[in-house]
DNA sequence: AAATTTACCGCAATCGTTTGCGTAAATGGT
DNA sequence: ACCATTTACGCAAACGATTGCGGTAAATTT
């Protein structure tokens, strides 16, 4: 079947296509008449527009990119829920690509989203991208880029993140408060920047209001990982009585091992992590975490792209703040 | 700055638009020194055709829509990554909507492929979506659409899904050969034709092959209500030695009483479950369960999207069948 | 009744690509 | 040296919508 085009219509109505397309917006230069008559037989006719030659005409696409490392991750998930919500309030669609963490991957997405003719792109970046010219190409095609979550150095992007080190310090508050005497905290890959940033902010802090608490630090890349750290530490060490893990997949595998040997949260051992708060909620008690909000940082995000978009340039850090969520593990 | 277009490469070069498309796709009828010649300035003017007057000539617009209800759900995390993984492959590009499991949501996303001209639609029904006249539509403008995982009785769409029969039933199997006496198999929202079909399969295969097995089937909506219903079921029935739930939600609900309770696993009660495995494997010992893969059946509907656009239509239901994966609970 | 305004509407160029068709020059065959 | 092919390229018409610039009839003013 045929679409129906402004042409067609035209024909129908024995009209031009010019007073067509205004009737249909509303110009005030058609009448009333015109109008309802142009209106009726689109309708009928089920016309939409091509929203490609509007795109061509005008320049402007309606559409946002997103790249995240994957789309499987329930950080990333609240993220692209809450900018999918806010686009569809405000006449955008959302074309999202993954890049599995690979640079080549981001180059290609970049591509298809200039090709496309975005108009904006939420970047997280790869793990281990360093080159940012192809972001700086984005900003020669005047396609602005909100770098969240995984953010560049330079001043001279817009980023939104979470208060990375606020929530290192959160939890090393917490633990303290708890009285923690031999603590074990493990983060996350050691050559990620977020790694370095927390355990720098947690290490700093319990040295600072806690000197005489025992804290040993490790770094794991994985669930299993994480497990055999927590395990290993455990038979040689004594009377460890704190865990902190600083994503949700560290915890998975600190709470595995601690469902292995049967221990009891918290009486024998408190757990904290840095979480959106969906694993926490999977244990019995609740695991107390620290909140870093996918979907809080993804709004944020939003507001910085549509003044991007209408303010021309806004080069500004932003960081959403965290919180504490009581649990029952501490 | 001005993007490159085609036109401008041509003033550059002193030749015709049409030779320099044709040029840069290789076309026989352009001699290897032009060839070289447009390419070389192609790339250092960093020239990107622009998708949208492709699309508008070509009227083929390379971009998927994908409908599901809900981004941040692990199930359609997967199913998602595999679409996007083959989609990239082809050259196409995602556009993905969630429907919140709200009809009008749908409706609006739906109009926003059909503005967008996408290849194909990949979509989930809303929970209560009953008029699929939108469907049609889009098939009237010669867009397929795949149905995965919620789809219409009709046999006239193309739909791929789980084996939700097979599913629960080798579930069945496991329970019987685990010599079960007395099983609690808690089940989804009674609505859903997806809860009607496992529960329906379980009980008949119970029925028919362990007639003894004293079986209890309750409905519930959500993880708080899951773990409510077996927590009342403990207390009021002895001897309780096995638990089936059929969603990650459900069995959330049962472990976190579980643990509560400090329920030996596998010992004291026997747990199963139908899932991605993600959820199984955050316990210890991980949870056998019967597994409905999302990535697979990404690749599956992948397979039937382009068999639709390539031959014309092919309407038929294909089912990706489930596998038993032993966790350590039973 | 002539002049001016207003209300409606059409013409045509434009966005960037693709492609059928036409044609000059180069090449080949005899 | 003459005709038949090839080779290599350009012309121009789409695709569907937007919009500045006019244009004409009717309505209003003087």
């Amino acid at each position: 079947m045929t679409n129906t085009t402004l042409k067609l219509l035209a024909q129908q109505l024995q009209l031009s296509i010019s007073t067509v397309s205004r009737a249909l917006k509303d110009h005030p230069d058609i009448s009333t008449a015109t109008k309802e008559k142009v209106h009726a037989l689109a309708n009928s006719l089920d016309y939409e527009p091509n929203a490609y030659a509007i795109q061509l005409r005008t320049q402007s696409s309606k559409i946002f990119g997103v790249i995240v490392p994957a789309i499987a991750n329930l950080f990333y998930d609240s993220f692209i829920a809450a900018i999918e919500e806010e686009s569809r309030k405000n006449g955008y669609a959302l074309m999202i690509l993954q890049s599995s963490n690979n640079t080549e991957n981001e180059l290609n997405n970049l591509k298809i989203f200039r090709q496309n003719r975005v108009s904006g792109v939420f970047a997280c970046l790869s793990a281990h991208t360093q080159n940012l010219e192809v972001y700086e190409k984005m900003s020669d095609r005047d396609i602005p880029v909100v770098f969240f979550d995984i953010v560049p150095k330079e001043n001279k992007y817009t980023k939104v993140r979470m208060a990375d080190e606020r929530c290192a310090i959160i939890a090393a508050e917490n633990i303290i408060q708890r009285g923690a005497k031999r603590v074990l905290a493990l983060f996350g890959d050691p050559a990620l920047s977020i790694s370095q940033k927390r355990k720098q902010a947690f290490q700093q802090f319990m040295e600072k209001y806690a000197p005489k608490t025992h804290c040993t630090y490790l770094h794991t890349n994985s669930s299993e990982e994480a497990q055999l750290a927590f395990d290993k530490h455990l038979s040689k060490t004594q009377r460890l009585d704190t865990v902190f893990a600083m994503t949700d997949e560290i915890l998975i595998g600190v709470m595995k091992s601690i469902q292995a040997h049967n221990i009891k949260v918290p009486k024998e051992i408190g757990v904290i992590s840095i979480s959106n708060g969906f694993i926490p909620s999977l244990y019995h008690p609740n695991i107390s975490y620290v909140e870093t909000s996918g979907f809080e940082l993804g709004k944020l995000a939003f507001v910085q792209m549509l003044a991007n978009i209408k303010g021309g340039k806004t080069l500004s850090e932003l960081t959403v703040d965290a919180r504490f969520v009581e649990g029952g593990s501490m």
